[in-house]
DNA sequence: ACGTTGCGATACTTGATCATATCGAGATAC
DNA sequence: GTATCTCGATATGATCAAGTATCGCAACGT
C-alpha cells in the first residue's frame, strides 16, 4: 500500500556486528535455573549473567528489566507444552498419566516447576508476571488431570468419584508443595502418588 | 563495703519506665501476619511495626534483628500445637482428622500455613530459621496423620494402604501447595481433601 | 577505511532496607 | 527531684541490587 515499507523498516541493512541470538537462550535458560534456585527477590541480573557466563549488558540489551526477563523465560518454558488436543489416549488411565511425566527430564521437571513456585511470591505485583504465571502454572496440569480421569470414567475404567476435581489437583498440588520445600521431584514419587493415591481413591469411590 | 554490690544482679530494682510486654504478643502478630502476606523477604520491620501502630524502635528494643524476630514470631506460633500424647481418638478415622481441623479459627490457620510457606525461601540460608521452620513445619503434621491412618488400620478399620506415607502427606501438602498460590484453605477443603482422597484411597488400596 | 553495532568490563546513580543513633516526652524507682 | 528506662519520631550510615553510562575491542555492512 504505500512505497516505503516503514512498518518494520528495521530489518533491511542493518550495520553493525551482529546480535548472537543463540545467546538467548543461555540467557533464558540461566534465568530459570536461578530463579528456581533463588526465588524471584533472590535472583539478580549479576546471578543470571554469571550463570550464562556473560556480561551484564548482554543481558540488559535484550531485557530492559528484570521483570521482563523473567516473563520472557517463563514464556518460553511454557512453549511446548502438551496441547489439549494431542493427549496421550493408550487406553488405561495409568499409562496416561505415566505417559505425562516420561517425556520429561527429571532435573528440567524439578527446574520447571520450582521456578513456577518462585513465581508466586511476586504474582500479584506484578500483571504481566501474573500472567506468565497462570500460563506455566499447574492450571492447565490440573486441566490435564481432569480430562484424562474423566475419560477413564467414561469408558468404565472406573466409577465416577465423589470429587473428581480435588482428584485431579493432588498430583500437581503435591508436586508444587515438595518443589516449595526444596523437596526432589522424583520420577518414583510421581509414580507413588499414581499407585498409591490417585488410582486407589478412584477404586474406592 | 557500704557500696552498692557491682554484681549482674540487674533483676531487682531496675529504674525507669517499664516495658509494656503486652506489646510483645502484639508485634509477633503482626510479625505472622506480615510474614504470611508479604514472605520473609517482603517482610520489613517498617511494615510489622505499621501492622502493630508503633514505632520501629518499640521492635527493634525487643528482638535485634529481623530474623530473630521471626524466630520468636514462628516459635511462639509452634507453641501450644496439638502434642503426640493428646492425639484425637474418636473410634473412626475421619472423625479423627475433622478433630485436627476443628478447634482452628479459619483465618488463623490459614496465617499459620501462609507464614511457614513463608519461611521456606529462607529455610537454607539461616540455621535458626530452619530450626524453627522445621518445628513448625508440615512435618509433625504429617506424622500426626500418620499415626491416625495406622491406627485405623491396626483396629481394622480400612486394609492396610500400598503407600500409607504418601497418603499421610496429601492433606499437609495439599494445603501448602494452596497456600504457596495465595488461594484460601478453607474447612470446605480441607474435608474435601478427606472424604474425596483420602478415605477413598483407604477404601481402594 | 569508516561508521555502526555487539560484547565485556567497570564505574556510577538511585532507591530500598537493615540497623543504629538521637531527641523529646512520659513513666518509674530511689 | 533526679536518674533511668520506655516509646514515638526521625536522622543517619551501611549495604545491596536495579538500571544507566562509558570505554575498549570485536565484528559486520557499505
Amino acid at each position: 500500500m504505500s512505497k516505503t515499507a516503514t512498518t518494520i523498516a528495521e530489518l533491511p541493512a542493518r550495520p553493525g556486528r551482529k546480535r548472537d541470538h543463540s545467546r538467548d537462550g543461555v540467557i533464558l535458560d540461566s534465568t530459570l535455573a536461578v530463579l528456581a534456585e533463588h526465588g524471584y527477590e533472590g535472583t539478580t541480573i549479576d546471578l543470571v549473567a554469571a550463570h550464562a557466563g556473560m556480561a551484564r549488558a548482554t543481558v540488559y540489551r535484550r531485557w530492559p528489566t528484570k521483570a521482563d526477563l523473567v516473563v520472557g523465560a517463563v514464556s518460553r518454558m511454557s512453549q511446548g507444552d502438551v496441547g489439549l488436543e494431542q493427549l496421550p489416549d493408550t487406553g488405561t488411565l495409568r499409562e496416561d498419566m505415566l505417559a505425562m511425566i516420561r517425556p520429561f527430564d527429571e532435573e528440567q521437571q524439578q527446574v520447571r516447576i520450582q521456578a513456577m513456585v518462585g513465581l508466586l511470591s511476586v504474582a500479584r505485583s506484578d500483571d504481566r508476571l501474573a500472567e506468565v504465571a497462570k500460563d506455566a502454572g499447574i492450571e492447565p496440569w490440573i486441566g490435564v488431570n481432569r480430562i484424562l480421569i474423566q475419560r477413564a470414567v467414561d469408558r468404565g475404567e472406573y466409577p465416577a468419584p465423589s470429587d473428581l476435581s480435588t482428584l485431579a489437583e493432588v498430583i500437581p498440588m503435591l508436586c508444587v508443595a515438595r518443589a516449595a520445600q526444596r523437596l526432589p521431584i522424583t520420577r518414583e514419587f510421581s509414580v507413588a502418588l499414581i499407585d498409591g493415591v490417585v488410582l486407589p481413591a478412584l477404586r474406592g469411590s
